[in-house]
DNA sequence: CATGCTTAACGTATTTTATACGCTAAGTTT
DNA sequence: AAACTTAGCGTATAAAATACGTTAAGCATG
């Protein structure tokens, strides 16, 4: 209507926190943040991937414009976790400066909505990345984040850590095909501690919606592991409520 | 600065969804939307208690201000559970309608934070819910509401049944001293089921967080039961990492 | 081609926790 | 005093979690 006017909300935000598993670390994708004459910041910084929300866009909808823009996958695990609007999030001077020059208006203010989401990393969805300055961090050893990202991806691996007990969201970060040792140390990484293999076999193979293929693994100097994959209709058929509590 | 600006964000607000427990019922607190002129709007209907966002205001800032304004606590039990932002979400004419006769602005679009918190119900707060037009509702049977409060309390109620399982939120909706029927009574109306009252005496006094008083209750037409306290110290310090897991 | 190396995979014994249900106790009401 | 109601304890059984010993199947090496 207005030329004046953006076709966005200058203060209205999300920010994805994209998860992946490379089979022995838990990785953030992280792009870089680009300069503002379109060449390299002298300070290299990093950020989430993320962008203002359109002035018609569904927060959910932004969320998964912003990662098939990154990723070129569609219908990839995402869910919201947390607001982040401290008046003062982007007081930074250098990251303010940045923001107004790449969306050319005034920012005062920009409450984000955060979301995690979940990919396995293959192939597939490299190319992408690469063509998107996207790169694999080890959320471990993370590199110096515009805004408060840093807090944010902490949050998210926080919610993260805390639903994947509950939820089977491991196998959104495994391979359509995996092996126990695979699922076990997925575990380890994102609970963030050791778990007794025994123990932990049995437990998974009691449950009848993980299914043994006939395949083994190939070309490993032990005895080759069998591979299972998981059976997402199983699964929700055998959900009860549960009925479990605590005080 | 600009005497046209409004001092708060049109496109920013938080809404709380407060619960309270009144020995038998989960209860929510909700404030009757006054009509644009003063008089009682000729199709009431009830709200959430709410706001727009101060320029320079926190999110969980302006929920406290709400609380505050409303009950008069400071320092009850708040939490972020959602973010509600669909385009549409303030779309019904007669609610818009209505805002922006109260804000005095234009409104294309509200995001609001949602949280939950949790009350006790008794003598100290009950005064200024009158003077605030605020009455309580069992969360069962829901007056109409305006805009999406419907679901923004449904999705707050199904956050709370979900982490009262795992965290001591109880005892933010019981009186200082209770009985261990009435901790049951709650869990069961939360979580939507009876429990077995003797096994679940037996697991929750095998808490030793969970400490018996001298004092036993008066008046009733039946055995008295021990009045027990919830001694948050011990419980923190009793708190191991959760080894927990499922798939 | 036998030996060692590494990880997979199975089993068993023990402890802890959950579930099911019977019974007595201590008050009030009639 | 008898009936009624909820409190509160106990016991037996089933299920789940934990600890840890042992064998199996591949590859790499001399």
């Amino acid at each position: 209507m207005n030329s004046q006017k953006p076709n966005f909300n200058p203060h209205l935000s999300i920010d994805c926190v994209i998860f992946g598993f490379d089979g022995s670390r838990l990785r953030v994708l992280l792009v870089e943040r680009m300069g503002i004459n379109g060449d390299p910041a002298e300070n290299k910084k990093h950020k989430l991937p993320g962008d203002l929300i359109h002035l018609r866009e569904d927060l959910e909808g932004a969320a998964k414009r912003v990662l098939m823009e990154l990723t070129g996958l569609e219908n990839i695990f995402l869910r919201q976790f947390s607001v982040f609007g401290e008046p003062d999030r982007i007081s930074d001077g250098e990251d303010k400066h940045w923001l107004e020059e790449t969306s050319g208006v005034t920012i005062d203010r920009v409450v984000t909505t955060a979301y995690y989401s979940l990919i396995r990393i293959d192939k597939s969805n490299t190319v992408n990345e690469l063509s998107n300055n996207a790169t694999w961090h080890n959320v471990k050893k993370l590199p110096p984040l515009t805004f408060d990202h840093k807090a944010i991806i902490l949050k998210g691996l926080k919610s993260l850590r805390n639903e994947i007990r509950f939820e089977p969201l491991c196998f959104e970060l495994l391979p359509g095909k995996f092996t126990v040792r695979q699922i076990q140390t997925l575990y380890e990484v994102v609970i963030g501690h050791k778990l007794d293999n025994r123990n932990f076999r049995k437990k998974l193979l009691k449950a009848c919606y993980i299914e043994p293929l006939k395949e083994k693994q190939k070309g490993v100097a032990h005895k080759p592991a069998l591979y299972y994959r998981f059976n997402k209709k199983k699964y929700e058929e055998s959900r009860t409520d549960i009925l479990y509590y605590n005080f």
